[in-house]
DNA sequence: CCAGTATATCACAAGAACCATATATCACGC
DNA sequence: GCGTGATATATGGTTCTTGTGATATACTGG
């Protein structure tokens, strides 16, 4: 009976890291970083709203919320706002999903 | 500006591997998934209370949340009922999170 | 300053997730 | 059938999430 040796990873770092893959693992945030990953190049939002075919307020508040967990960055250039993946982590995720298209 | 040839992975497959994503990234879920790859085989609930810290009756609940969505399994054996990964998949996540133990 | 485009925020209602407490079921030995 | 340990479900209050419509802010060109 193995029991006595195993180590598991710290609870901190559970609860740290929970909340960015959950807030990474939503249709429109995944459509957004997956995006953001096949264009290899800042996005504005706009390109970004077009490829979501969401909402220009839904994507923005997706974009925020993406944003405060560290997982993209974005830089502002005249009036356009250009996205990246900040956290490339993510991009594991993303990788996963594409790679196996059926996962569940 | 290469915009045209993008593809992106299909909103469905998003949408149904979201929920499977984001039913796994919750602290004491990932836990239990960290403690079942760990363990390397099956374990019955109390060993899996045990690991958690957390109260029988969450970790139960827990337990049913992931086999729904498919990354648990369980048989029973007498009294014991025992838990493994169904889904390997998730490995991947809990692969990615203990060898970067500072995502974000 | 004004009009127009780009982006962000607010407010809200419906729904879902969280977690605890209490209670139920199931299997076993007697 | 009874008592007990193992596991599952029910219930419910609180908090978080979702997606929408309205509105605000930022920047540009004229």
């Amino acid at each position: 009976m193995p029991e006595t040796d195993i180590e598991l990873i710290d609870m901190r770092v559970l609860e740290q890291v929970a909340p960015i893959i959950r807030n990474a693992a939503h249709p429109l945030r995944l459509r957004i970083l997956d995006f953001l990953r096949q264009s290899d190049e800042p996005r504005n939002v706009t390109d970004i709203v077009e490829a979501c075919e969401a909402g220009q307020a839904f994507v923005s508040q997706q974009l925020r919320i993406l944003k405060d967990q560290g997982i993209l960055e974005c830089k502002r250039t005249g009036s356009f706002v250009y996205y990246q993946v900040a956290n490339r982590a993510i991009f594991h995720l993303i990788d996963c999903i594409r790679s196996q298209q059926r996962c569940g």
